[in-house]
RNA sequence: GCCAGGGUAGGGUAGUUGGUUAUCCUAGAGGACUGUGGAUCCUCCGACCCGGGUUCGAAUCUCGGCCCUGGCCCCA
């Protein structure tokens, strides 16, 4: 038998209903905050994606040649694609933009609990203001977008300059060694490759700040750091909006175009892939050929969501099943009509099955079943008859469908 | 790429000194039952992940691959 790729899912009505629950509500989030909805290409030009990441980043693609010998991949994430659109589409627009996406991925990885190959991220990005009211309304909109899912998670706040200040010595390789061990939190690794590097002073300091859970220490043990006060604004206006959160210096975000304010959120019950948000203030479209617009964003790990949320139940449509004998069946479709229009979903057997197989197997797939005979078809009314309860009465379509309207589902 | 544990109908399972037609539950279809369901009974449907090897004979032993689960690495 065929089976699926490896790393990708199918997902039946039920897990769909779920997943789709959740999106709406990042997506009525998104639009409260006034960010709109974007979309770009599934599979773009490799070099966009390697000018943003670096070569190493091939491996794990699906990359392919099509016909025309065009060097193409599979999306690994969407920030590049939606800056390039940025530059392509809307340099003029006016300023900020704020848009959204919420649309599938594609990593060649080895799977595991939360890691698929093909996954979806919800993201926003903010672009062309550089302020740290933006900087503040981007986390806080993405506290609001988990908090709407329903989701337990911790959010880490954190901003570059503290480290690249203490690094700014060293020279970017060695900077990137430095961090490795930061972020793995790696202090042995980290006080050999210092003391290799004649600084062994830094390691105190370095291990010292990512303790640091306020600003003030932070800026002790950094020394005078640039930007200072657009960082003590945008953390006070995070305090002022009420919001949790911990601040954490630790945060590297692995890549070198995030200049300041970076962030991340973890599932308080996954595993080893945990993170279900990762953000913060970068610059990237000056390396696709645009202006060196500000921008900022975050991308929230969508499957990581369900996989937190796990088996919560969610509210299931009302099913009503129109059960009818051969007589009554041209009476049945006009009601069934009436019943969706009114917006009550409904569903009639198409397998000729007799009156009592139908009532058998709406007992396992409806809240109500419509009976329609002879006597109802020549009177022009219905018999709803309750699943649930076995209660049964006769009366016009209308009332009929106000009694299953107030009563909901009942499954 | 690495490590560990797995893989028998749609789902869940039994099945080793290798041996008839692979067990049971559930789901699905049909019937007993052409104006009223969930019970019961009957019938049907449907599986040994793939390939090589050993053997008279492999779900079972063996090798390789694929896939799943978790972890490492990585994590844009």
């Amino acid at each position: 038998m065929l089976q699926k790729p490896r790393g990708t899912r199918d997902f039946l009505p039920d897990e769909m209903e779920a997943r789709r629950t959740i999106e709406w509500r990042m997506r009525e989030v998104a639009r409260l905050w006034g960010y709109r909805e974007v979309c770009t290409p599934e599979f773009e030009d490799l070099e966009l994606f390697t000018m943003r990441s670096g070569e190493g980043i091939v491996e794990e693609m699906y990359v392919f040649l099509d016909k025309g010998g065009r060097n193409l991949a599979l999306r690994p994430e969407i920030t590049a694609s939606v800056i390039r659109m940025y530059i392509n589409e809307a340099k003029v627009a006016p300023k900020p933009l704020r848009w959204c996406y919420f649309a599938d991925c594609f990593r060649y990885e080895r799977p595991q609990k939360g890691r698929y190959r093909q996954f979806w991220q919800f993201g926003v990005e903010l672009i062309g203001a550089d302020t740290a009211l933006a900087d503040a309304e981007v986390i806080m909109l993405a506290a609001d977008m988990l908090n709407a899912t329903g989701v337990t998670y911790d959010l880490k706040v954190g901003h570059l300059s503290f480290m690249k200040n203490l690094l700014k010595d060293l020279e970017p390789p060695a900077q990137r060694r430095v961090m490795a061990h930061l972020d793995k939190k790696d202090y042995d690794g980290l006080k050999a490759t210092l003391d290799a590097m004649d600084k062994p002073e830094l390691a105190h300091s370095l291990t010292t700040l990512l303790e640091c859970r306020t600003l003030k220490e932070a800026f002790e043990i950094a020394g005078n750091i640039p930007g200072k006060e657009r960082i003590e604004q945008t953390i006070s206006l995070l305090d002022a909006s009420g919001m949790k959160y911990s601040l954490n210096f630790g945060i590297a975000r692995g890549l070198d175009y995030y200049t300041g304010t970076v962030f991340e959120g973890f599932a308080q019950n996954l595993g080893a892939e945990n993170q279900i948000l990762g953000g913060g203030t970068y610059r990237l479209a000056h390396l696709f050929g645009g202006d060196d617009v500000a921008s900022c964003g975050f991308a929230i790990g969508f499957d990581r969501v369900m996989v937190s949320l796990g088996e919560t139940q969610h509210k299931k449509d009302t099913v009503v099943a129109i059960v009818c004998t051969h007589e009554g069946r041209d009476h049945a479709l006009e009601v069934a009509r009436i019943f969706r229009e009114a917006g009550i979903r409904s569903e009639m057997d198409l397998m000729e099955r007799g009156l009592g197989a139908q009532l058998a197997h709406a007992s396992k797939t409806a809240d109500f079943a419509i009976v329609i005979g002879q006597r109802e078809a020549e009177s022009k009314n219905v018999t709803l008859r309750n699943l649930q309860t076995g209660e049964q009465k006769t009366l016009d379509p209308k009332s009929a469908i106000a009694e299953v309207a107030s009563h909901g589902a009942c499954r």
